[in-house]
RNA sequence: GGCGCCUUGGCGGAGUGGCUACGCAGCGGCCUGCAAAGCCGUUUACACCAGUUCGAUUCUGGUAGGCGCCUCCA
C-alpha cells in the first residue's frame, strides 16, 4: 500500500489519504432529465477508475454515486414528453445505468437516489429548523445563510459577494437573497410530491446529497468529488447544510475539470453535447475511456472529431502489441486460454516491466495522473516492440490497462463466424504466395478483407485481424 | 465586477530550476512480393515583457488572450 495524494478544493493543498479508515468516495452524479453525454461520464469513469486504483493497493473503498431524480428539469423534460415525471425520471435513469454500463468500469458500490431519500431529508430540515439554520416560509423551506460562518470557504468567496439569483417571484419568500431552498412547496403541474411538516411538497436541490453522503458513507468521510462546476452552490451548500446540523462532512473535495467542445464547455444548456452512447457505437468502449483518462482529471479536457480518432488510433497501438507480442497463433485462440493475466508470468523483479508498472501506479497515486501513467504504458509498449523479448512486458501492459479500466485489450481477438472459411483462405493465399502467384495471393487478401479482416504477413507467420 | 484556473512543438496532453514525457498526424527511411503492423530518423515547444538565478518553459511581478463558477449544469 503506497500512500495516495488528491489535490484537495478546500485547503487548496494535496492530502494524503489516511489509510486506517475506509476511503469513501461520494461522487455527485447526473439529474436524469435526459440521456448522459461525454461530459457527464467524465467523473463516473474518473472515480470509478479511482476507487479501483485505491482498492488495488489494497484500501478498504467504498464508491457512491448518486443519482438526483427529483429537479425542475425532470418535471420540465417529462411534460414535454408527455410522459409522468416519475415514469420519466426512471426511463432516464435506466438509460444512464445502461450508458455507464457500456463502459465497463463496474458499477459503484451504491448509487442511492433522491425519491428513496425523502424520509431522511424532511428530518435534516427539521433539525435545522429547530437550531435556527433554516425557516417555513409559505410551504418552502429555506436555509439561512448568515447563520453558517464558514459560509463560502469551498469556492473562496464572500456571502456578500453572492447571489443565489433566483427568480424575483420566489425571492420573496426568503429572508434574504442569498438563501436557499431546502424544500419547495408544490407547484402548479407537479405531479409528484411527498408529505411534510411544511405540507405538500418535494425536496429542493443540495440537500439530498447532504443526507445520502451521510447515510451510506457516515459522517466525516473521505472524499466527496464531483464536477468543477458543482463547487458552487452545490457543493457549498451541502457543506453548510450538513455542518450546521452538526454533521462532521468530507474531508476531501476533489473535483473534476469539464469536458469542452469548441473551446466551450460541453452542456445540456449549451447544446453542444455529444451523448455518451453515441460515442460509444462509434468509437467504442475502449477509446471512450483512452479518451477521458488521456488528460488529467483536474484540467479541462478538449473534445471533438480529432480527439476521439485519436484514442482510437491509441487503442490500436495497444491492441497491436498484444497482437504481435502473443505471436501469430493466438489469434483465433480461446479468450479464455490466452489471457494475459492469468497465462503470463508476472513482471520479472526487478526488470523493466516491473519499473514501469511502479512508475505507472505511482503516478496515479500522484494526484491520480493518468496521462502520465499512461505515458509509462507507451514507454513499455514501444521498449517491448524494439526488443527481441522483453519478459514479463505482456504481464505488465496487461497489469497497467487493467487498472484503468483497458484490460480488455489485452485480450485476443474474437474469432468471426467465417473463422473456418478465413482460415481456409489464408492456407490457399500461404499456397498462392509460395508459388509466388500474388496476383491470386492479393485477390484472396481483398475476399478477406470484405469479411471484415486485415492480413499481415509476419516474419514468423501470416496474421488475421478483425478490422476495427 | 468578484473568485479560481489556464496559455507547451500541426493537434491532444504531462512535467521539470540545468537531462527525449507520451500519444496522434505529416515527411523521409528500414523491413516486406505488395500492404499492414513494427522499428529508425525528422520539423531549434514551452504567449509576451521584466526580475531572481551560474542557468527559467519550470520561481516572482506585470501585460495580452482564453476558460470555468457567480442562474440549471459532471
Amino acid at each position: 500500500m503506497r500512500e495516495v495524494r488528491i489535490r484537495d478544493t478546500l485547503s487548496g493543498a494535496v492530502q494524503a489519504l489516511d489509510p486506517g479508515h475506509e476511503v469513501g468516495i461520494y461522487a455527485c452524479g447526473p439529474t436524469v432529465y435526459s440521456r448522459i453525454h461525454i461530459g457527464n461520464a467524465r467523473p463516473f469513469v474518473v472515480f470509478s477508475l479511482f476507487a479501483r486504483f485505491l482498492r488495488s493497493e489494497g484500501y478498504a473503498t467504498r464508491l457512491v454515486v448518486n443519482v438526483t431524480d427529483i429537479n425542475d428539469k425532470i418535471y420540465a423534460a417529462a411534460k414535454a414528453a408527455g410522459e409522468g415525471s416519475a415514469a420519466f425520471a426512471e426511463a432516464m435513469t435506466a438509460a444512464y445505468v445502461e450508458d455507464t454500463d457500456r463502459l465497463g468500469v463496474g458499477r459503484p458500490d451504491a448509487e442511492p437516489k433522491a425519491t428513496e431519500t425523502v424520509e431522511g431529508i424532511v428530518e435534516l430540515i427539521g433539525q435545522l429548523i429547530e437550531s435556527g439554520h433554516a425557516y417555513e416560509s409559505g410551504g418552502d423551506v429555506y436555509f439561512r445563510v448568515r447563520s453558517f460562518p464558514g459560509y463560502g470557504k469551498l469556492s473562496n468567496r464572500r456571502p456578500e459577494d453572492m447571489d443565489q439569483g433566483e427568480e424575483s417571484g420566489s425571492a420573496s419568500r426568503k429572508e434574504e437573497r442569498l438563501d436557499f431552498a431546502l424544500w419547495k412547496s408544490t407547484k402548479e403541474g407537479e405531479d409528484t410530491s411527498w408529505e411534510s411538516p411544511w405540507g405538500a411538497g418535494r425536496p429542493a436541490w443540495h440537500i439530498e446529497c447532504s443526507v445520502m453522503a451521510e447515510r451510506e458513507l457516515g459522517a466525516s468521510f473521505a472524499i466527496h468529488g464531483g464536477g468543477s462546476d458543482l463547487v458552487f452552490p452545490h457543493h457549498e451548500n451541502e457543506i453548510a447544510q450538513s455542518e450546521s446540523a452538526g454533521r462532521p462532512f468530507a474531508r476531501v473535495w476533489m473535483h473534476n475539470g469539464m469536458v469542452d467542445a469548441g473551446g466551450e464547455k460541453m452542456s445540456k444548456s449549451e447544446g453542444n453535447i455529444f451523448q455518451l452512447g453515441e460515442a460509444l457505437d462509434r468509437y467504442g468502449r475502449e477509446a471512450v475511456v483512452a479518451y477521458l483518462i488521456s488528460g488529467h482529471y483536474r484540467q479541462p479536457l478538449a473534445f471533438g472529431e480529432l480527439q476521439m480518432e485519436e484514442a482510437v488510433a491509441r487503442v490500436e497501438r495497444l491492441r497491436n502489441f498484444f497482437r504481435t507480442q502473443r505471436g501469430p497463433d493466438s489469434g483465433g485462440a480461446s479468450a479464455e486460454q490466452q489471457r494475459g493475466r492469468s497465462g503470463e508470468s508476472p513482471p520479472e523483479s526487478g526488470g523493466e516491466p516491473e519499473r514501469r508498472l511502479e512508475a505507472f501506479r505511482e503516478a496515479l497515486a500522484d494526484d491520480f495522473n493518468t496521462p502520465r501513467a499512461m505515458a509509462e504504458v507507451f514507454e513499455l509498449v514501444g521498449e517491448a516492440n524494439r526488443a527481441d523479448e522483453l519478459p514479463g512486458a505482456v504481464a505488465a501492459v496487461d497489469q497497467m490497462l487493467d487498472l484503468v479500466g483497458l484490460g480488455t485489450l489485452g485480450s485476443p481477438d474474437e474469432g468471426g463466424e467465417e473463422d473456418e472459411v478465413a482460415a481456409r483462405l489464408m492456407e490457399e493465399r500461404e499456397a498462392a504466395r509460395a508459388a509466388r502467384d500474388f496476383a491470386k495471393a492479393d485477390e484472396i487478401r481483398d475476399e478477406l478483407t470484405s469479411m471484415g479482416y486485415e492480413v499481415r504477413d509476419l516474419a514468423e507467420g501470416p496474421r488475421l485481424v478483425p478490422k476495427s
